[in-house]
DNA sequence: AAGCTAAAGTTCGAAGTTGAACTCTACACC
DNA sequence: GGTGTAGAGTTCAACTTCGAACTTTAGCTT
């Protein structure tokens, strides 16, 4: 097998170099922020996803019980706000939450109220799954940040802040699906 | 219909101060990092999504096109390798050049000298889709950091390749799929 | 009040991904 | 030289997601 070197994964600063020979125009500190970005995502995903698997739920589990504590007590949505606020279409949610209603970390009712709705609920057990991952999460993020000052940390915080806001000017949700296509 | 309030996504300080209030042992200035990161993140890939439409292509596939420019000329690599560096399983990365090689973007065949092996080689059009592609993300990804000095965006790119750099030593890829998970 | 329109959710079929089983080739060992 | 083992890639069934069609209810309009 001595043919193929170790083909493994670039590194970033590889990458870098790469893409400069294949691209000529490229500025590499852009570069570098945008896929030391994009990789840092990827990992900390990847993190979260074997936590909340510890717990025997999914990151996208996670995510609806995420939603449903931000929305504060009594943990309540519908259906559409769910999915608006996850990026998914209705019936992704739909299933997701069967799913979800299934191993009894969320209930469903009809509004009575109003009939076409359906109100989403976080049941107890369900907030307790969200604590649990929560508390595995602020270690990990805890650890992630470690070497950074306080300072440091302030400023890459208001950095980030910044950076998004601009997005999010440029692209305020309007009709779009927020999908996440990574 | 005056009943539900306004129920969008809550802006990253709502998010925050929400946490707060339902875990009391949270970092605020770690938080804000965290879902900043992961917010942009997301945006990110809605804007390359958008771009890459417009090629008709999917996100999925420029991923591919990336990854075989990165190996340099000429442009090959095997499915094992390319399913190893996008995070996926072997069995989406054949369905997955099924389709690139039914568009044209890449080519599939078997390597004489290992029949056990498939080499899969960029086409000519496979290299311009990625030009192109390349040419847009750059035009946004300069607009993205337009606000931030260059002081600033060394900085930005030094902090996050650190971060990145602990993140992989505690996660050595071994065994693991890199999967997104969102 | 009858009918229109809009909104909330679900259902259905197509696309993409996964994990597991399977095939085929290359290499090592007795 | 035959057998075994490991690795590359594919096939298959289950699951998740999406887009579009559909059902049900609420609120308007005349």
């Amino acid at each position: 097998m001595g043919d193929t070197p170790g083909v493994s994964e670039p590194t970033l600063e590889e990458q870098i170099a790469a893409y400069q020979r294949e691209f000529r125009d490229l500025d590499p500190q852009v570069e570098k922020i945008v896929s030391a970005l994009s990789r840092l995502n990827r990992r900390m995903n990847v993190a979260y996803g074997r936590q909340t698997a510890a717990l025997g739920i999914s990151n996208a589990e996670w995510e609806v019980l995420k939603a449903l504590v931000l929305a504060g007590a009594p943990y309540r949505l519908g259906p559409s706000d769910l999915a608006k606020r996850l990026g998914l279409t209705p019936a992704a949610m739909t299933h997701r939450i069967d799913r979800m209603v299934g191993e009894g970390l969320v209930t469903r009712e009809r509004d009575e109220s109003n009939r076409v709705r359906v109100i989403v609920e976080l049941t107890d057990e369900g907030r307790e799954k969200w604590l649990e991952a929560m508390r595995m999460a602020t270690v990990f993020e805890e650890d992630l940040l470690q070497d950074l000052s306080s300072e440091d940390r302030g400023v890459l915080g208001e950095v980030l802040t910044r950076l998004l806001r601009r997005v999010e000017d440029a692209q305020p949700d309007a009709g779009g699906r927020l999908s996440d296509l990574d």
